[in-house]
RNA sequence: UGACCCAUGGUGUAACGGUAGCACUACAGAUUUUGGUUCUGUCUGUUAAGGUUCGAAUCCUUAUGGGUCAACCA
């Protein structure tokens, strides 16, 4: 509407808002996300959720939910329910139920007996292998079959026995009359039918057989009256098709819209490999937090709103094109650094001894929960003599850039005093057992007057007080960002496997606060990263699983 | 070697014949009780060659490069 500030639209958007303005379809704006149910989803599927759901919601629209479920041997409803999961966490609803395909099968049938009628298809007896010789290739022009002239009467009745089930697996087909000769090999008289006697997750034994895709989607599209059908690009040499077999049957003009799917840089989305990765104990499960999953993500703490600012940034085009991760981690920083408590949990814990501070001695030092968020409050933890530090926050022999502990340096202890480090104690081997250091009393957190200006700020946890816990960190599951582009050499993905892509630490201490935290709590350890309560945790033992590390200086 | 799709910094995406912008990344600086955040700045781009035009990233032609299509998969 206002002129004064005209944001750019995606290509997609373009064509919407052309067909808004011209009436089409009375202003209607009708998507739809059709998986099959045979895997789990993943980034890539993510984006076309976002796509779809995204545009309806922007144009006053709705978005169906389709199970594209017309394969029997590959399909299972064990998927189902997963893929609903998913895209309800992502925070989408679709319109009413769940659709499936295979809702269709009898109207798609009789689409089948119709275009039979009208001369269109036919019932052809050859072999795959023949069908594919008289295909020919792109450069020459295939042949008719010889069954392509089979009567109308004849094909009828064949047709109704293929449904009764008197012909075995692969012995007929059904075919459309298109163009032998196109150059497009989805026009030269494709299949729409095919026999298969097997049980489908939801028809069970009713039909043996079913629809090819390039029979049940567009329909299926229409049945729904979907407005605009969203695909990826391998579907454009499909559109003359789609578009052939709507026109011939007279039904609901759906419109089918290709744009590129989206590759991430250290993800993979074949659902072989995947499966691979997890068969192969490369991971551990679909879930595993360095899977490319939306189950994944989401145990790996990836906000769902973080996955559809970063789908959005992304942006929608027709050109091939690889997004680095780094910006999906950029989207996750954002929305953590705005939600995430900060907590003190150290990794690799060293003993930190204050010598001057009483023994026995305890305090509570306040600190806020989120200094971006000022309706977060604050959080308390017990200070004592004697303190877990990260061991690679001291160092004997410092750099001038390191500003941590060193001898005869300051430090200030987040939330609490300002200590100096006077000397550190080795065990026979020359490893650094304990630091030893003094604090100023009058530097204490919020009423220092001790004049005293601290290099850094390092976080710490009570010795006392401190629990073990469990932190698994996470690095790119391959050593390089695109693993598939190595396939030419003779490499596989799993050649760029990164032993190194989960690192434990079992010996974590974590501030006491956070005993009995709840799966799935996102927080940030301070100077750390982000971090993820995981289902593993125990009553005796925490799991935190890292989401993404803070951005790194110096 | 048939047809189709695509080509803008390192990555992604805008500019719809009129100043090549934004985000991420990288680097530099300021602020900081997180080496985080925030703020400021810097580097790097229209695949090529012709043509149309007062003017081309944009329109036309050709070339080059990349991708897709020949499953009874979706």
């Amino acid at each position: 509407m206002s002129e004064i500030t005209k944001p750019s639209l995606n290509f997609i958007e373009e064509i919407i808002e052309e067909d808004l303005k011209s009436g089409k379809h009375q202003g209607r704006v009708h998507t739809r996300f059709p998986p099959e149910p045979n895997g789990y989803l993943h980034i890539g599927h993510a984006k076309a959720i976002c796509i779809n759901f995204g545009l309806a919601l922007k144009y006053g629209g709705k978005t169906n939910l389709r199970f594209d479920d017309t394969n029997p041997t590959t399909e299972d409803t064990e998927y189902v329910d997963a893929i609903k999961n998913d895209v309800n966490w992502l925070g989408f609803q679709w319109e009413g139920e769940a659709l499936y395909a295979s809702d269709y099968f009898s109207q798609l049938y009789e689409y089948a007996i119709d275009l039979i009628k009208k001369g269109l298809a036919f019932v052809d007896d050859s072999s795959p292998e023949e069908i594919a010789e008289m295909k020919k290739n792109p450069s020459e022009p295939g042949i008719d079959s010889p069954y392509k002239s089979r009567s109308i009467e004849e094909n009828l009745q064949l047709f109704q026995d293929m449904k009764a089930g008197k012909y075995p697996d692969g012995s007929k087909v059904l075919r459309v009359k298109v163009d032998m000769a196109s150059p497009n090999m989805h026009m030269r008289d494709p299949i729409i039918y095919r026999i298969k006697h097997e049980t489908h997750h939801r028809t069970g034994d009713q039909w043996c057989i079913y629809p090819m895709y390039d029979f049940a989607h567009g329909q299926s599209d229409s049945i729904e009256g979907i407005t605009h059908s969203l695909c990826s690009l391998e579907f454009i040499h499909h559109r003359p098709l789609y578009d052939w077999l709507i026109q011939k049957l007279d039904i609901f003009p759906s419109r089918q819209i290709e744009f590129a799917r989206m590759n991430v840089t250290y993800m993979i989305t074949s659902k072989r490999k995947l499966l691979k990765l997890v068969t192969e104990g490369f991971v551990t499960g679909w879930d595993d937090p360095r899977m490319p999953t939306i189950s994944g993500m989401r145990r790996r703490g990836y906000p769902a709103e973080a996955i559809r600012t970063f789908c959005d940034k992304a942006g929608v085009a027709k050109r091939d094109n690889t997004i680095e991760i780094e910006l999906l981690e950029s989207c996750v920083r954002d929305v953590l650094n705005r939600t995430a408590d900060r907590k003190m949990v150290v990794l690799d814990p060293i003993v930190l001894t204050i010598t001057n501070y009483p023994e026995g001695k305890s305090e509570v030092m306040f600190g806020d929960a989120n200094p971006e968020d000022e309706n977060s409050g604050f959080t308390e933890m017990p200070f004592g003599r004697q303190l877990y530090i990260e061991r690679d926050d001291f160092m004997e022999d410092a750099p001038k850039k390191y500003f941590r502990l060193t001898p005869g340096g300051n430090v200030r202890l987040k939330n609490a005093y300002i200590i100096q480090c006077d000397n550190c104690i080795k065990d026979e081997n020359g490893e650094v057992t304990e630091v030893l250091a003094t604090y100023f009393p009058d530097s204490k957190s919020g009423e220092d007057n001790s004049g005293i200006k601290a290099k850094g700020t390092i976080h710490w946890v009570s010795v006392e007080h401190g629990v073990p816990c469990t932190v698994r960190n996470y690095n790119r599951l391959f050593t390089v960002p695109n693993p598939d582009d190595f396939e030419e050499e003779g490499k596989s993905i799993f050649d760029f496997y990164n032993p190194e892509s989960l690192i434990i630490n079992e010996n974590a201490i974590m501030e006491p606060a956070l005993k009995g935290a709840v799966a799935g709590t996102q927080l940030q350890f301070l100077r750390k990263g982000y971090y993820v309560v995981d289902a593993d945790s125990t009553e005796e033992k925490m799991v935190f699983n890292q989401t993404v590390s803070l951005k790194e200086g110096w």
